[in-house]
DNA sequence: ATTTAATGCGGGAACGTTTCCGGCGCCCGG
DNA sequence: CCGGGCGCCGGAAACGTTCCCGCATTAAAT
């Protein structure tokens, strides 16, 4: 059998009351009686219960997390960096993932408006953004960790990071060992970190006079593969490589070897996130902050529950360059 | 405020017994009540809340996940799966990963103490196994999904993988391709699923009468790399190369092109994983059925949970060799 | 026609906590 | 000596369900 505050409160002699404000550090009450109730405590093993905190008090201590699908990296680089801090301030993380879209979405609501959670955590994904908003309505605070920075209407509260002046960055990088003629391999253009890369990076060209060529590819490394050696077959001639990720950076490195150029010296590689690959690789990378990013979002999402909400409504960690071999010397 | 079952109790002029036993499909009524009390549910906006439902029952549709940390692709690939059967039968996973250790740990217990979930999944890790046992002991329902086969002796309910037979399908298939003299790259020997690798895949080939020489690496193309070097410059003799993980399979591949060897006519390679990497490096590797894994884990913890607990008490859902470029012709 | 069983439903306790409100005693000022 | 304020604590309602028990009503069996 369980042992409750009921039973605590009679073998310390007093009322469950009393029990419930040791618990809680509510004053109001005398040291004596406080130090007996915690020895009480401490004797017969107890634990309050959880279920019993939740339909007493009006926060549940979990959070709920929406996420496009946890085998993505960017996610799970993401989430350490919330649970990390959820963890100090004993909030629970339930993850919900979209794989079965309509009806993921539609449980999730309903977990929703079952209050099993007080506070959500989103992370954003295309398709999902405009149901996301319309969440926002109800009252329950929302967090959204964005893989592209807020164009300022929408006004969900939220954490993104530098696409655009990260590749501007690495444009800037490029520019400066004197390669004008880039080549952006991209990724799935209807993903907003993409557009928002190309932006960046090709206003620094544009603005210095010179203009990128753009292809399209997958974020895979056979599809990076694929998009250099079409240029070269295409004969688009050019000195740097600018891939939306490390994978399609490799591939583009792989082609480039295969075809008799050398990186840096013929052709100058980067990519975009910094994963481990990207350093054994000797990869330049714009450094993405993920778990910065996730911790973020979770201190905002904490900061708005505890009511004060004086943090800053939306977040914009940066990006950092990390320059290597394939475009270093 | 909110709209509760005692609200919908009486506006469809029954007690909220009735009304219970229409959320929780009793039988036992009348389909026209059944259907009176619907209409009034779906008029009244009315959805049950989580609280109070977790406080009337004894399960609180929420389970609890211990991982060692949320970055390992191992434990992302793993993890969707078991996402996917509990999102359709209801329940939540709250992560609890590891990262501050004893203090993790700690707040893990704590959380089960407080019954905060009903049911747990551990995502095994060396160091925590004998914690993981001790919980055991409670009576709640526990999986564990194991990155090594179970010993036969501990009995926690678990699932795992065939480490030792897709090394042996390995090594037989290298061994049938004529490759006698194998050089192994191992993983971190700490590890439960090295040492199964590499005496899975030295069995074999101890019986044919050859014997695999052994480097020590980190999962790390670097270090993949690193071995097959030293290899080379210590003038270790080999045909084929079987690395720990995919990751280092393309480096000990990198290594090799570089010493002007070729893949596979001089050396045959193979990892082991089969992540998208392996494919698009064209790599023989040996498939880890991840996502499958979560699934079998997740559905044994709920047959445990709703109590028939007919289901197998440990379950290994095996590997499978994918042969590519890499070794084949 | 009377007993028996089954079906349909309501009353109310239980779950384990928090929280509001109010009371008791003590100290201090008048 | 008396009254008011304050510090400390208890009683009981509230949270929103589930679930056990029991009472009608009706159908089936003897």
């Amino acid at each position: 059998m369980r042992v409750t505050i009921t039973d605590v409160a009679a073998h310390a002699g007093v009322s469950k009351t009393t029990v419930s404000r040791v618990l809680n550090g509510r004053g109001e009450l005398h040291e004596a009686t406080a130090s007996r109730v915690r020895r009480a405590m401490t004797e017969m093993g107890y634990r309050p219960s959880a279920r019993g905190v939740a339909s007493g008090r009006a926060r549940t201590g979990v959070l709920g997390v929406l996420v496009p699908s946890l085998a993505w990296p960017w996610v799970a680089g993401v989430l350490p960096g919330a649970v990390e801090v959820l963890d100090t301030e004993d909030y629970g993380l339930v993850v919900f993932s979209c794989n079965r879209h309509d009806e993921s979405l539609r449980r999730f609501s309903e977990h929703l408006r079952a209050s099993t959670f007080d506070g959500i955590l989103v992370v954003s994904q295309e398709g999902t953004t405009d149901y996301v908003g319309s969440l926002h309505t109800r009252s329950r605070p929302i967090v959204v960790i964005d893989d592209r920075e807020n164009e300022g209407a929408v006004t969900l509260p939220s954490v993104s990071t530098t696409n655009r002046a990260g590749a501007a960055a690495l444009a800037a990088h490029l520019l400066s060992l004197g390669r004008t003629r880039p080549l952006i391999v991209s990724g799935p253009e209807r993903f907003g970190c993409c557009q928002e890369r190309t932006a960046g990076f090709a206003e620094v060209y544009t603005e210095a006079g010179f203009s990128p060529y753009i292809l399209p590819a997958e974020f895979t490394a056979a599809s990076g593969r694929a998009a250099v050696e079409l240029a070269l077959a295409d004969g688009v001639v050019f000195d740097a490589v600018f891939a939306h990720n490390d994978l399609s950076a490799v591939g583009a490195v792989d082609a480039l070897r295969e075809a008799g150029l050398t990186v840096p010296d013929d052709v100058a590689v980067a990519g975009f996130d910094d994963v481990p690959l990207a350093a054994e690789r000797g990869l330049t990378s714009v450094r993405q902050p993920l778990h910065e990013m996730g911790r973020a979002a979770a201190t905002m999402l904490l900061d708005r529950l505890t009511g004060n909400g004086s943090g800053p409504h939306s977040q914009v960690i940066p990006t950092a360059l990390t320059v290597r071999a394939s475009t270093g010397g």
